[in-house]
Order: C-alpha cells, then sequence, then structure tokens
DNA sequence: GGCATTTGCCTAAAAGTCTTAGGCATGCGC
DNA sequence: GCGCATGCCTAAGACTTTTAGGCAAATGCC
C-alpha cells in the first residue's frame, strides 16, 4: 500500500486552499482526509485535533498576510503606505477569503503572542509613524484602522455591499483619502 | 405525557439567548432539543433544519437590534445622533454577543430583503441627513460608518484590543469624534 | 359531553463528523 | 538484510442532523 505522505504541513495547506474553495468553517478533518483519499482516522497522526488544525490554519495565513502587507509597504511612508496596507489586506480578503477568515479565528493568548499577528501590530504603527500621533491617540488610530480595514473586508464579503449600485473601489478609495486626512489633522506635535 | 409547548417563537428566543452563552456557532437543534427536555426529532415540527433556526434567530437579532438603535435615534441629530447610534451598536454587541454574530448571518436575497436589515441602513442614512453628503458620498459615508462599527465591535469581542492597556470605552469616544469631524469637513454643498 | 381530526412529541434509524485504541506493513537507519 | 519507528488502517463509541412513521393529547364540531 502506497503512503500518501501527510504532514502537518501539506495538511494545512490543503486545509488553506479547502478553505479558500468552501469557507473556513466548512473545513473539516473528514474533507481533508477525503482530499487526500485516506482514512479520517489517519490525520490524527499529525494533527492533535479540529481545533489544532485549524490553529495551523490560522497561523499559516497570518504568516502569509503578513509577508504580503510588509512587501506591500517596503519603501513606502505617509499615505502611500497607508493606501498600500489597506489594499494589500483587501486584496488577500478577495483573493483567499477563508483564508483571511481564518487568519481571525481567536487563537489563545501564548499562541497568539507568538504568531505572526504581533508583526501585523508592528506594521500597523508604522504606518503611523508618517502622521505624528502621541499615546494614546496612537493606539486609538491603530484601533481604527484595524477596525476600518477589516469591517470593510468582512462586510464586503458578506454581499453588504452589493445592494446599492457604487463600485466598492470608489468607496475604498474614498475612506482610504479620508483617513489619511483624518489623521493628518489629528496630529498632536 | 405533558407538551412542552415548542414553538418556532420560542425555539427562536431561546435560540438567541443560547447564542448569548454559548456563541452563535454552537447553537445547535440538539442543544435547543436539551434546553426544552425534549427530543431531538420533536424540534422539527417547528423549524425546517438546522439553518432554519440560525435564520430566524439572525432575523430576531436584526430586529431587536433595529429596536434599540431606533429609540437610540429618537430626537437626536448631527454628531448627537452619530454618538447615540453607534453606542447601541456597541453596547447590544456586549450584551449579545451571540445575538450580535447572528445578525451577520449571511440571509439569502430574498430573506434579506424583508427583514430588519432595510431599516438598518435607512437609519444610517438618517444619520448622515446632519452632514449635507450628496451621492456618492453618502453611500461611500454609510459603508465607512458600518465598516468602523462593526469592525470595532467585532475586534473587541475577539480580544483583539485587550494587549494594550488603553481603555477601549476611551478609544471609542475618540473613533466616534474623528469620524464626526471627518464628515463634517467631508461635506459637500 | 362525546367524537373526529389535527397537532405535538415520541421512537427508530440512517448518514455524517470527531476522536481514541490498537494493528499491520512500509521504509528508514544501521 | 534486519529491526524498529512511523504511517496509515480497521474498529468502535459518542454526538449531530434529518426523515419516517406512530401514539396520545388538544382542538373543534355537533
Amino acid at each position: 500500500m502506497v503512503r500518501a505522505g501527510l504532514s502537518a504541513e501539506r495538511l494545512t495547506r490543503a486545509g488553506a486552499e479547502l478553505a479558500d474553495e468552501v469557507g473556513f468553517d466548512q473545513v473539516t478533518v473528514s474533507a481533508l482526509a477525503r482530499r487526500f483519499d485516506v482514512k479520517v482516522a489517519s490525520l490524527y497522526s499529525h494533527l492533535k485535533n479540529s481545533h489544532d488544525l485549524k490553529t495551523r490554519i490560522a497561523l499559516f495565513a497570518l504568516e502569509e498576510l503578513a509577508d504580503r502587507v510588509s512587501a506591500a509597504l517596503a519603501g513606502r511612508a505617509g499615505k502611500d503606505a497607508l493606501a498600500a496596507f489597506a489594499d494589500a489586506y483587501r486584496d488577500y480578503a478577495r483573493e483567499h477569503p477563508g483564508r483571511y477568515t481564518a487568519a481571525r479565528f481567536r487563537l489563545d493568548p501564548e499562541t497568539a503572542a507568538s504568531s505572526a499577528g504581533v508583526r501585523h501590530a508592528q506594521m500597523t504603527r508604522a504606518i503611523l509613524r508618517g502622521y505624528d500621533l502621541g499615546e494614546p491617540d496612537q493606539t486609538h488610530a491603530v484601533r481604527m484602522l484595524g477596525s476600518v480595514f477589516h469591517g470593510y473586508v468582512s462586510l464586503e464579503a458578506s454581499g453588504g455591499f452589493s445592494h446599492t449600485a457604487v463600485d466598492p473601489q470608489e468607496s475604498w478609495s474614498w475612506i482610504v483619502d479620508s483617513l489619511d486626512a483624518l489623521l493628518r489633522n489629528r496630529t498632536t506635535p
């Protein structure tokens, strides 16, 4: 009997692809086993359980997204950086809806602390360097940016913007412009 | 044998309570049956299936939230209305996390069209009346407000703000202030 | 009040998922 | 070429969803 050559890494990648195809919530140990044409129980040599699988996919997605954002940010500052950051997020969510959802999977604190989530936080703060904000304004701004971008992407993904004829891309640009203006005016020298 | 007195309405309400206790995703036909101390199959006289249950809870939550927002908005305008709107959303999400999640459950288009979702859209536009925005700016602003509020509430709920010592209430006020300023400056007379 | 009908909750059962336990064979290290 | 660790398997129990069919309680009609 030929072995399938499973591993936690391969399963995680396949799980990420599966998430993009059918949605992160529908990623199941059974579905993954079917995809590799092995019995379900075989996966338990590589994964602790279903939650472990989701955690691994989440960490994978966080890493991938952080890499993208980091690349987008390279050599940019100010509004240019803000727009690149925003687009990197939105593009990733549109290309990989399942992985984007996975990246929002709630991790336990220790796992989160050693995840690429901290890079995300650092990069968000890096963008604000162009706007001269002191504390606690910078923290408020970090939270606002995170909220707008995540909120927009998530509403767009769930079809919340399909009732109006206005192009979502236009709204996106309008919002990024607005945030830039807002942050410039909020400068606390 | 005494009958339990089930009905779609009672099941929906109990489902909403269950959602707040264990999370909307964990609301299952089985768990609901246990709560009423009846056999699982009995619920199928009142519900089409599991998806039907979730849809009913979603519609219930949308309605309840719309009522709250509507009450909060009564007699207010301008920034006052914006803040009341924002707080109504956030407070509901904090008091009823499961129902808030339910309200974001993706409904099929016809169901959505006849849901309280349209009231939400109307109320959001009503708030912007205080800011003299023309089209398409008004649509952009509707999307931005929806994104910020939903994004903030959802990040706060998933513990995204617990790493910093800054009080989430302060960030919230800062954001509402910022949005008010932003919309006033964006006025297109 | 007595009777027929509707309705509500039940048992039974099939299919799918998660997870653990234990077994056999494959393929690597020596 | 041999031993052993590992990888994938079968088996099995617990839980969820859903359908089918049955009995009894509630409802309505006379």
